[in-house]
RNA sequence: GCCGAAGUGGUGGAAUGGUAGACACGAGGGACUUAAAAUCCCUUGCCCAUUGCGGGCGUGCGGGUUCAAGUCCCGCCUUCGGUACCA
């Protein structure tokens, strides 16, 4: 039988698909393994060749373990809410769930060609009920629990109450949003409502006023990349700052966790330093500063105690609580105008002139606590509002930013550490000596700092401490397409809804819009209240809501009375390998890392991090064809001739372009303008340009993997996308090579074929030869699995093919392995040619070959021989032959002589199994 | 600016400090064929020599360590990611 890719190819889905060849479950009597694949968004443009790099990795890996005797869970499915969907849903009135579902349906159906070995009944979608239950329910948990600081964990919020009301704030060690202080007293005597209002100060999911972009048009808050120039990009509408309550996760609380952890996972180095700068741990001070003829204290955080002697100036940003009370009356209207100015930039504005030094004076001054001094209070956009508190000790001296300013508005500059000129800039080094600083003169900035902080400590005015750029998560989305928060309103303060009412189905609205007076769309839901009538939250979570625990419910994801059970997480932990693309690496691999780790806290999960390995699959850029018309005229002119005229690059759909060679009747046909166009050719051939772009429809540069399994087959298309480089390496997707593994794929068939086109592998025992590359094979396919080194190991395949080939070997005991340790790549032609060797069962459960190093035994070893460095002769010794051996027959060689010309060697340096030196 | 990664033929890319360019594409030449497809063989980093050998130069640039450097060290350049008034 010919290799024929189309039938082999649907028999063997189809056979698996009803022997359920793929589904897994709990044995104990295996160790497991579990491979996943960050879940797609299924849009409605489909995949492109991009999307299963990545998917056919973790596949290969996933085969290979279960032939090295692992029970692996591989599952898939779909990250479903998202803006998209809601877009088209706005558009075209049709409801969200009917688009996804559609896209969903279309993926499977692309995703089932390739020969992914996924188990499907564990399939869900983040939009199921069945699974947003738990997302609700996992909500519910984050209300009801605080973070101990001490313990580093969260607990019950209970346990919090019960201390409050035993001895109020006294020895309370929660991660809050603000500081507060009362007694036992204070607290009991308080209100219902004023209770809930201080448990939001440390709830794990807390509700709060932040400052949002807020387009009153479109009744709808922005993202900071929907703004341009304070207007929306759809539609084009003012939009201004606003304070509106949003829901919040405490991400922060977990800050110092989350830091830790990476140093116990396999992540890629630059992917966990991402996660470090985004942490972004700083360790300084707490100081407060008494404001001269107030009440009000300045509470800032410096990461340079060591430099308060050098303080000139204190700013705050412009949200700052304290700017209304301790502006004077002659700065009041400059003030205000300032503030308002700045409140009203989004965060894209202040980011585009960073280099623009603005501020105001407030007419205030601190005091130094060292020195006593009076020092000016300002106001300035460059100090954040959710950094610290929000207030800086100016340094101009020692701090880039902080001299710009000084300079602006010509301000002290005094010099507290050695060794910089700071007539010229700031001098930021951190090692150097203190000057100019009464009692911590001549010490190191180090030493400095600590003197700093234990003083501040005795005065009772600061104390050291660590800050986190890290910041909480927002987690309220004024959209429709999103998990209902399980939470109504009472008195204007939220509470949860009992988890026998979960899930909080998404309700229907008559349309995905915000109303007329701006709330979100699930306020036009009917009767959108509790059965007491209390108004349930209109707002939806985020799109990471979904995907932060999904990999946990894979485990389990049937089960409709918990999450998951004891059990399934008891068995399958945590995941072992998971692949996905770098761009997540402040979002959902945050999130994720957080939400595991307060399921575990909490009980539930077993293992504190919830991804154990990492591998990112690089970015699959496109290649883009152009074709150069010349300028005012229909004819287009090839790329080695371009220079001569003066043209126009137009990108070319790359399905009519082989090997950057026109077809210049599909190009006529591509377009009707093109249709009559004339061409100037080089050798009878038009050849095109090429760039890398990015993968999109506009640039005609999108290969659609559909077609390339029409036209290869899906062995053939795995086994490209593998070998076109490393996984980990952003490569443009280029068609061209595709012909190469396919002529591999068809002369491995023919391995086990024979001129007739009959199967014809004989039982004769193989040759020692034969066996030397059967077992090279082993080796370095099961070396490259383990390092992800897929591409040498298609390279791999194909050598030992061509040397088989060469050899006319035809022998079960060669061949049968071989097929094994294919079939981690090219599953189809492997089963297929598995079965015609008289084997029932499928190869995917067959044991991965052993490799035997005594076939690889040389009994004789040729040496490069160097003279100085520079290789000159070569020359064959016995593998068993010593160093001192191989030496004296080297310089014994007539070759040598020539090379030594008389001299005596100084040294020969012999390398086993590698080169022989001689040092003239 | 800061952090991270990477620079090797016409192209994608191989090389535990040990013969740089494996493997593949493309290109050129040839075999088979009426022809095409498919298949197979030879050449293919650059320069000189080419009737046989052969010789020189080559891994972004400049130094260094070493018998030996694409690989290690120092100083640059370029590209790509991340981040950006984080005190």
């Amino acid at each position: 039988m010919e290799y024929n890719f189309k039938e082999i190819e649907k028999k063997w889905h189809e056979i698996w698909n009803e022997s359920k060849a793929y589904k897994t479950e709990i044995d104990n009597s295996k160790p497991k393994f579990y491979v996943l694949d960050m879940f797609p968004y299924p849009s409605g443009a489909g995949l492109h060749v991009g999307h299963p790099l990545g998917y056919i990795a973790s596949d290969i890996y996933a085969r290979y373990k279960r032939q090295k005797g692992f029970n692996v869970l591989h599952p898939m499915g779909y990250d479903a809410f998202g803006l998209p969907a809601e877009q088209y849903a706005i558009q075209t009135g049709q409801h969200p769930a009917v688009t996804t579902n559609a896209n969903a349906a279309r993926y499977r159906e692309q995703l089932d060609k390739i020969g992914f070995s996924f188990d499907w009944s564990r399939e869900f979608k983040t939009c199921d009920p069945d699974y947003y239950k738990w997302t609700q329910w996992t909500f519910i948990q984050l209300f009801n629990h605080y973070y101990n600081k001490k313990e580093e964990k969260a607990e019950k919020i209970e346990k919090l109450i019960s201390q409050f009301e035993k001895s109020g704030t006294e020895n309370v060690t929660a991660a809050e949003t603000k500081p507060l202080t009362f007694t036992a007293a204070e607290w009991n005597s308080k209100t219902e409502d004023e209770k809930q209002e201080i448990l939001l100060n440390y709830r794990l999911a807390y509700i709060a006023e932040t400052w949002v972009n807020w387009c009153p048009k479109l009744g709808c808050v922005l993202a900071n990349d929907e703004v341009v120039n304070g207007l929306s990009v759809r539609g084009g509408f003012p939009v201004e700052r606003k304070l509106m309550k949003q829901w919040i996760l405490r991400v922060s609380a977990y800050a110092e966790r989350l830091l830790r952890g990476l140093d116990t996972l396999e992540w890629s180095d630059s992917l966990k330093e991402i996660q470090r700068n985004w942490i972004g741990r700083s360790e300084g001070a707490f100081i407060r500063f008494n404001i001269e003829n107030k009440e009000e204290t300045l509470d800032i955080f410096t990461t340079r105690p060591d430099t308060i002697f050098g303080v000139s100036f204190m700013v705050l940003c412009p949200e700052h609580a304290l700017i209304e009370k301790i502006t004077t009356a002659d700065r009041k209207t400059e003030v205000e105008n300032y503030v308002t100015w700045a409140r009203n930039r989004s965060e894209t504005e202040r980011q585009a002139d960073v280099k623009k030094v603005s501020g105001v004076f407030t007419g205030a001054y601190a005091v130094n606590p060292f020195t006593g001094e009076r020092v000016p209070i300002w106001v300035a956009e460059y100090v954040l509002a959710g950094y610290g508190t929000g207030g800086i000790m100016a340094v101009p001296a020692h701090d880039s930013r902080d001299y710009a300013f000084a300079k602006h508005f010509q301000l002290p500059i005094r010099e507290v550490i050695a060794g910089g000129d700071i007539e010229k800039e700031a001098f930021e080094t951190k090692d150097g000596t203190v000057i100019n600083s009464d009692f911590i003169n001549g010490l190191t900035v180090k030493e400095a700092g600590k003197m700093i902080i234990e003083k501040v400590k005795e005065k009772g005015i600061g104390y050291g401490t660590v800050n986190y750029r890290l910041r909480d998560a927002i987690f309220s989305r004024q959209r429709y397409w999103g998990e209902p928060f399980p939470v109504y309103y009472k008195n204007g303060y939220p509470y949860m809804l009992d988890e026998q009412e979960l899930p909080l189905l998404l309700p229907e609205v008559d349309k995905f819009l915000p109303t007329e007076t701006g709330e979100p769309p699930l306020a036009r839901a009917a009767n959108w209240k509790t059965k007491e009538g209390y108004p349930l939250e209109t707002c939806t979570m985020p799109g990471f809501a979904g995907s932060s625990g999904y990999y946990l419910r894979y485990m389990d994801p049937h089960n409709d009375k918990e999450y998951f059970s004891k059990e399934a997480n008891q068995y399958w932990q945590d995941v072992d390998l998971y692949v996905g693309g770098a761009e997540h690496a402040t979002g959902h691999l945050i999130y994720s890392r957080f939400w595991n780790k307060f399921l575990f806290d909490i009980g539930l999960a077993c293992k504190e991090e919830p991804f154990k390995k990492l591998i990112n699959q690089g970015m699959i850029q496109g290649r883009s064809n152009f074709v150069y018309r010349i300028v005012g005229t229909n004819k287009f002119v090839s790329l080695g001739l371009k220079n001569e005229y003066e043209t126009q690059p137009i990108h070319v759909d790359v399905n009519i372009v082989s090997n950057d060679i026109l077809d210049i009747e599909a190009f006529k046909n591509w377009r009707p303008e093109f249709a009559d166009a004339e061409f100037i050719l080089e050798d009878g051939k038009y050849v095109c340009g090429w760039e890398v772009e990015k993968m999109s429809k506009s640039k005609y540069n999108v290969q659609n993997p559909d077609d390339l399994v029409e036209k290869y087959g899906a062995d053939t298309l795995r086994m490209y996308e593998m070998f076109l480089g490393p996984i980990e390496l952003a490569k443009p997707w280029d068609t061209n090579g595709i012909e190469g593994v396919f002529r591999f794929i068809k002369k491995f068939w023919r391995l086990y074929h024979d001129a007739q086109n009959n199967f014809a592998v004989t039982d004769d025992a193989p040759t020692k030869e034969e066996l030397k590359i059967l077992h090279k094979t082993i080796k370095k396919i099961e070396e490259d699995n383990e390092k992800f080194s897929f591409n040498t190991a298609v390279s791999c395949f194909m050598i030992a093919t061509n040397e088989l080939t060469e050899l006319k070997c035809r022998k079960r005991a060669i061949l049968e392995p071989l097929a094994v340790l294919l079939s981690a790549y090219a599953p189809h032609i492997a089963e297929e040619l598995w079965h015609l060797s008289g084997h029932t069962d499928s190869v995917l459960t067959a044991n991965f070959p052993i490799f035997n190093p005594e076939y690889l035994v040389e009994n004789s070893f040729t040496y490069p021989i160097s003279f100085n460095g520079k290789v000159r002769f070569q020359k064959e010794f016995p593998a068993d032959m010593s160093p001192k051996e191989i030496e004296a027959a080297v310089l014994a060689d007539e070759n040598a002589a020539r090379w030594l010309d008389g001299k005596t060697p100084k040294k020969v340096i012999v390398v086993p199994k590698k080169i022989v030196n001689v040092v003239i």
